[in-house]
DNA sequence: CAAGATAGTGTAAGGTTTACACTAAGTCAA
DNA sequence: TTGACTTAGTGTAAACCTTACACTATCTTG
């Protein structure tokens, strides 16, 4: 038992984890095991310890229920809602995951909850507030392609402008001139051709870059 | 007493004010009373309340502290370093509020402490990480003036576009073109004039305008 | 009524963004 | 082996947006 003088809210960390895969932007739910919302899907998270910072809290909830580590992390929103969750009062600090698509190897998860993609279209019904929070990362995540190198968080280490240009496609739902993109994208200084090629498929071979600044997320224009 | 299970961390709302003042950008600290850090400035703040929203409570403790209400405030980041309070651990929901100059009105706040604007180049040294979220609090302002109508939370209800100008340059501290600024904002669509005209001193007198849509903080290209 | 102060206004040059179509280089099947 | 198919790779001109720049308007005060 834990004491204290004045009433503390628990706090937890919901991460909202994004990949591509099959063409879709996708992301991670896990199948809740118990009450409340026991089988209904929910975002992978759990409480913060006291011994540790948010996000490392956020990234060993990551590791423990999916398996993945090493990803692009960054702070979305904190949600405290008085009755966001009926036992107590929870205080959630959300985090948004950018996966690569190579990296997505879920073996089943430690708790040996279920986990499953979803696309953005057909999302389950959420427990919780988590509806909202997906939303606002996504569309934060809209928004940060237009200012930033983010998109390069869900490539692998190297990839061809093509690949590059279906990821901003997908996210944002919208075709962009060929030529343009490659104009815009090499202007940008921010991917450099690495000499080799990916030939897949009966047509010319593509060049394959690589993220120049690969630890950073550049502010761009 | 309060019992909890497992150990559940503290959690407080910080609020950084900014406000123009004297044709600087200012912000509010509170003189501490007590330990830790006595005596050290520091953000306005305080422990939440388990039956208060987030965002109900720093509007609370910014009442309470300073005698400010129904202002801008946005969540901004959560702090939640293991050791940045030494007495045990607490995760701090930073908020920003914006302040329109002729809204400062600081009666001594209630609870009998010191209250000071400070410029954001002479600032004291301060407690906790509370330079850290000072820091990215304004850099934040600074680049949301960019890509929103922000600045008009530091506007009367009436003001001339030489005055928003002023804000701009003020924060953003560079001079900008008065055709080229006043050509821009009003192609933004958001103030309006409202027939009235401010004559101070000996010239020709300014014509004022107020926000067409003064709850929302657009999103401008 | 002249001096001094800030308000208010247009245009041209430079830069960025957009629209648009053909050639290059590979595979595969006839 | 060659023609059909597929995706990779490339330049230019028009439209649009941004920037630089200087003079007139209207008030107060001495």
């Amino acid at each position: 038992m834990y004491q204290y003088e004045y009433p503390h809210p628990a706090v937890t960390t919901d991460i909202v984890i994004f990949t591509i895969r099959d063409k879709q932007l996708k992301l991670l739910q896990i199948m809740r095991g118990g009450e409340p919302f026991k089988g209904k899907w929910a975002l992978p998270g759990g409480f913060v310890q006291l011994d540790e910072d948010l996000e490392t809290g956020a990234r060993r909830e990551l590791t423990e229920e999916t398996g993945i580590s090493g990803v692009y992390l960054e702070q979305l929103y904190t949600y405290g809602a008085v009755d966001r969750d009926p036992r107590e009062r929870v205080i959630t600090v959300a985090y948004s995951a950018l996966i690569p698509s190579d990296k997505i190897v879920l073996q089943a998860a430690t708790d040996a909850e279920a986990v499953g993609w979803f696309s953005m279209d057909e999302l389950p019904e959420l427990a919780f507030d988590h509806k909202k929070i997906v939303d606002m990362a996504h569309q934060r995540l809209v928004a940060k392609l237009d200012y930033s190198t983010i998109a390069f968080k869900f490539m692998p280490e190297e990839f061809t402008l093509s690949e590059l240009q279906d990821v901003y496609e997908i996210i944002l739902r919208e075709e962009m001139d060929r030529r343009n993109f490659r104009k815009w994208m090499l202007a940008l200084d921010q991917i450099k051709e690495t000499g080799g090629e990916r030939r897949e498929g009966a047509h010319r071979p593509a060049k394959l870059y690589s993220v120049i600044n690969p630890d950073k997320v550049e502010i761009i224009k």
